[in-house]
DNA sequence: AGCACGCCGACT
DNA sequence: GTCGGCGTGCTC
């Protein structure tokens, strides 16, 4: 074995993850020069025909990759590492449970200017060469003089390369480089001096209730860390607990980690925080600037902040010593990512506090069913929130049945004269519709033609604001045809939208303002916040809105709230439409009568007699919880079962179907478990922005076998040549079956 | 993902 | 004759 090869045996292997979609680590050599080498750095490789910003995973003995193959690592970008053992360890776990490239998965816990390669907490500090000596200066200082000038300087004293212009003058680079190359000076890094932070006196909260004492207790109190679902209608003060839990973790000086969904990280949920307590908080949400999301995780993982406050992707967040995780309105869809890396933030918040052996709180009015049922299990400690003394009481339901009370224009009698009665006496009204635009679809009398979408499986809306037709899948618009494209007759609006029932009952109450709440009136932030605020003030008397007013804004006036229709939520496709319209028809409820006076609630249905809403509407959410829980497991669907989707999509219509099939053979060819596959199948809206799509359903009652399933079936997709005349994906715990 | 290589069609 | 279309293969 000659030098070279011994030299070789003896250097570590570095196991890299570098972003591409690819699932495996790559293998470097050290680099030449450098300083200490950890798990968590960014190292600059070259990768391919490139260069990338990799995360350096682990340090290995030897390589399987021949060593002829072996690139070196051209630079160390940390001193120190970016991500602690266990934030390292929770992303290679993800990566293994969603079967997800790892590098993506460390791409994600990340923030973007990071992943680049901007040095991060550290300078870069110009010093003289210990072998450097005033001599040599003295020798530059004819043939030489700029040279001579810096190493003088730099014998006198180190300077950082930021203030390198005004020391040295501009132009410095070219003779500190011959400086360099002589070996007289060397530029190191030197961490950055941390601002000190010095936190102001939290102010005390009000008196707890029982349960809510009950409730912090149970967090962070005698039974140890674990799962608490704490289950508490709107109003009942679960963020009272939070705090609460998050005042005693910081009293022992470790951080606290809350998680909010999307729409939920609104400015008055971190000024309650603020106001609260007195130490750093980061807030880490999608509408950041790159450079603010930077810093926010720069004082995350300092421990600067005490307190991190963010949306789903905060959940990898390093913090050097978490106490507690609180994870807000933890039914919410927007926790599961929906596309890329589909994981679930809620699910790797429990997991991340099960490894870090510290307490997660889960909080919600509507649980998920999900979570139900670890609290039935006993995995979770479920802590009911009673409702606040002097707070008001429960709303009144009615149901009013749709098929013997006829609605004009999407509204029955009764509703109209609730309305009434609730506005003479100076209450607020809220009417929930889950459709915006004007009409559901536009439609010819005379042959039944439909205004239908070129691209998708699906209907045109018709808005009037602005107007023309509108396909709500993939955002397509188009004049409207003034007569029918088929026979030529005239066309109707048909069905309801938010923006139809605003301009009827704008008609209806000519003297009170209408106001409407959906992705169109609250494109920009200062539009929904001066909508919010105009229902605040008193000025709108009615609001109209979509599945957007149950996120969490306060009305306190508000009396009445109705229901349109409820049915689109019974007779889903999928198997979690009920769970979705209890948890809205509560939510949306939760806006009615929150101060002195008693709320009611309207539910306009064809269905008054379905299992599911009867029991919602007599036994309230608990109850609704058993029976749907029932049903799910004598069918076998989550929480009794695992399910994992495969997608694809292709321009051409058998492209999907064809993948798949191959997909599934490829399964069914590997070793027998008790995981059952079912389709391919197309989706159930096949066509959408001229794409084909079809699925391919895994599931499973035990998560072993669908993981082992899956990280052999992957690799096998990935070398199929059909995955690369599609786009396909892994969804691991689909929230969405379509 | 990015990037290069490679082999077929309509252009200055 | 070339410019460029995207199919194929590869990245330690």
């Amino acid at each position: 074995m000659d030098k070279e090869a011994a030299l070789l045996a003896n250097e570590p292997i570095l196991k890299v993850a570098i972003n591409a979609p690819l699932r495996t680590l790559f293998d470097y050599l050290p680099p030449k020069a450098g300083g200490a080498l950890l798990p968590g750095m960014r190292v600059r490789v070259p990768f391919g025909r490139t260069r990338q910003v990799g995360l350096l995973v682990a340090l290995a003995p030897a390589s399987d990759v021949p060593s002829v193959r072996l690139r070196r690592v051209e630079e160390i970008l940390d001193l120190q590492p970016l991500l602690g053992a266990e934030d390292m360890d929770l992303l290679l776990w993800a990566a293994r449970y969603y079967a997800h490239p790892v590098g993506e998965v460390f791409a994600t816990a990340i923030p973007t200017l990071a992943r680049q390669g901007r040095r991060l907490g550290e300078r870069r500090v110009a010093r003289a060469a210990a072998a450097a000596s005033p001599a040599d200066a003295e020798r530059l200082a004819g043939r030489a003089p700029r040279q001579a000038a810096i190493l003088r300087q730099l014998l006198a004293a180190p300077l950082d390369l930021e203030t390198a212009d005004d020391e040295f003058g501009p132009g410095w680079r070219g003779p500190f480089r011959r400086l360099e190359a002589q070996g007289l000076v060397e530029i190191t890094l030197a961490p950055a001096d941390s601002e000190g932070d010095v936190p102001g006196p939290d102010t005390g909260g009000p008196t707890l209730t029982p349960s809510q004492a009950a409730a912090v207790e149970n967090i962070i109190g005698a039974p140890g860390p674990g799962p608490v679902l704490l289950f508490g209608v709107t109003g009942s003060g679960k963020t009272e607990v939070y705090l609460r839990a998050i005042e005693s973790v910081l009293a022992e000086g470790r951080q606290a980690l809350v998680l909010v969904p999307e729409i939920g990280l609104t400015p008055q949920t971190v000024r309650r925080f603020r106001r609260r307590f007195g130490c750093r908080i980061a807030v880490l949400h999608s509408g950041l600037t790159e450079k603010v999301r930077l810093e926010a995780w720069m004082d995350a993982r300092s421990g600067r902040a005490r307190i991190v406050i963010g949306t789903r992707s905060a959940v990898f967040t390093p913090m050097p010593d978490c106490g507690l995780i609180a994870v807000d309105e933890e039914h919410d869809p927007s926790f599961k990512q929906q596309e890329g890396f589909r994981y679930s933030a809620r699910d790797i918040a429990v997991v991340r506090a099960h490894r870090s052996g510290i307490p997660v709180v889960l909080g919600s009015a509507t649980p998920s069913l999900e979570s139900m049922r670890n609290a039935d299990a006993g995995r979770y400690r479920r802590v009911d929130l009673a409702e606040r003394a002097g707070s008001a009481a429960r709303p009144v339901v009615r149901v009013v049945d749709l098929r013997v009370t006829p609605a004009r224009e999407g509204l029955t009698t009764p509703l109209l004269q609730a309305m009434q009665r609730h506005l003479d006496g100076d209450g607020q009204v809220i009417l929930f519709l889950n459709r915006r635009g004007y009409a559901t679809a536009l439609f010819c009398s005379e042959c039944g033609w439909v205004a239908e979408c070129p691209r998708c499986d699906a209907r045109m809306t018709v808005h009037q604001h602005p107007a023309g037709l509108r396909c709500h899948h993939c955002n397509r618009s188009e004049q409207p045809p003034s007569t029918c494209r088929q026979c030529g007759a005239g066309l109707r609006p048909v069905g309801q939208g938010t923006e139809r029932i605003e301009a009827v009952l704008a008609a209806q109450f000519p003297d009170l303002t209408v106001g409407r709440l959906d992705r169109d009136t609250a494109k920009t932030r200062e539009s929904l916040t001066a909508l919010l605020e105009d229902m605040r003030q008193g000025r709108t008397r009615i609001l109209v809105g979509t599945q957007m007013l149950t996120k969490g804004h306060d009305f306190p006036d508000v009396t009445l709230v109705g229901v349109l229709n409820c049915d689109q939520g019974l007779f889903g496709t999928d198997f979690r439409s009920d769970e979705r319209l209890a948890q809205t028809i509560l939510q949306v409820s939760g806006r009615a009568g929150r101060r002195e006076r008693r709320g009611e609630v309207i539910l306009q249905t064809s269905y008054p007699q379905h299992r599911l809403l009867s029991h919602l509407v007599s036994g309230g959410y608990a109850d609704f919880t058993r029976e749907a829980l029932d049903e799910r497991a004598a069918a076998g669907w989550p929480p009794f079962s695992h399910l994992a989707m495969l997608r694809a999509e292709a321009t051409g219509r058998g492209e999907p179907m064809g993948f798949l099939q191959r997909c599934r053979d490829l399964a069914e060819g590997g070793r027998r478990t008790c995981v059952s596959i079912l389709g391919p199948a197309p989706a159930p809206m096949e066509r959408r922005s001229g794409r084909y799509r079809a699925q391919l359903l895994f599931r499973s009652t035990a998560r072993p076998d669908l993981h082992a399933l899956l990280n052999d079936l992957l690799p096998a997709v990935e070398s199929l040549k059909e995955s690369r005349r599609v786009r396909w994906s892994l969804d691991v715990d689909p929230v969405e079956l379509f």
